[in-house]
DNA sequence: AACCAGGCGCATA
DNA sequence: TATGCGCATGGT
């Protein structure tokens, strides 16, 4: 992977593993829009970014400084995901998973936001899972350039009542956002710690808030915490694993990769031909 | 017009 | 440990 830098843009090429609709289709995170053009732009971190795919290359619309100091992290670019997939492709199944999933990355995306996101995801469908993290950041958030607005911090959604999230329309899940925002504002969570812990503890932490469970706290660890051993099992996952591997299947035989290896199942079984045969049953 | 969505928490066996 | 249910809302 080569980087390139210029005045007002850096140009990433050279790698099969940037795809950005892949990245921003796969479930992973709620907030980069595609435009008719075909460029993608996104708020995250507390920035905007322009990027756009022209023959084999990125185009991040940003400087140096910026680029280095926060997009190369937020997309992992520090990571060899050639060498992943390979190391991956244990089953001629992995082997077409990773093939298909081929330009997937795993975002380091900000802890508050992971778990907000992956709160409102439960028993939820993208579009409207987008729909309330837009309204979200459109009325608590701080407005950005071209249209975007940053997502809000637990400071500013603690002191909020039910009531106040109701134009969310988030149904049931309201409380649990502010009782999140309470316990990481108050400081009797501190998300950044997890980042250090084993996953047992992490995943302890996390769940010990109302309306997380096993499968929002393995996302926020895999998306937001850097936890890239967290296996999010949701309803096509388990799908996936049903007919694809053992029933006592242990996703801890990828070690560290586990995270990646479920979102190469994940995107296969939802768009490839990995998830056909459930459309057929 | 139903069905169900990247679940969770609680009750019951 | 396993299974079932209600929870708010609205996309398909």
């Amino acid at each position: 992977m080569e980087i390139k830098f210029f005045d007002d843009r850096v140009i990433v090429s050279g790698t099969d593993d940037f795809s950005a609709g892949k990245i921003f289709d796969c479930g992973q995170c709620f907030r980069w829009v595609r435009s008719p053009d075909g460029s993608w732009t996104g708020s995250a971190l507390g920035r905007v970014l322009r990027l756009r795919e022209e023959e084999g290359s990125v185009i991040f619309e940003c400087g140096k400084e910026e680029f280095l100091g926060v997009w190369h992290d937020y997309f992992d670019l520090g990571r060899d995901y050639a060498a992943l997939r390979k190391r991956l492709s244990v089953s001629e199944y992995m082997e077409r998973a990773c093939g298909f999933g081929a330009g997937i990355r795993i975002l380091r995306q900000d802890a508050w936001e992971a778990l907000c996101t992956f709160i409102i995801s439960q028993c939820n469908n993208i579009a409207r899972i987008t729909g309330i993290v837009d309204r979200l950041c459109r009325i608590f958030g701080d407005e950005q350039e071209g249209g975007f607005c940053s997502f809000p911090g637990p400071e500013r959604l603690c002191g909020l009542s039910e009531r106040d999230l109701e134009p969310l329309r988030a149904g049931y899940r309201a409380s649990y956002i502010i009782s999140a925002a309470r316990s990481v504002a108050s400081g009797a969570l501190e998300l950044e710690a997890l980042r250090s812990c084993d996953a047992e503890t992490a995943e302890a932490a996390l769940t010990a808030l109302p309306g997380v469970g096993r499968k929002v706290a393995s996302c926020v660890m895999l998306f937001g915490l850097g936890h890239t051993e967290a296996f999010p099992v949701d309803t096509w996952m388990r799908r996936a694993l049903r007919d694809n591997f053992g029933p006592g299947f242990d996703p801890s035989v990828f070690g560290p990769d586990a995270g990646f290896a479920q979102q190469y199942i994940f995107y296969y079984s939802r768009w490839g031909r990995g998830g056909e045969r459930y459309v057929c049953d």
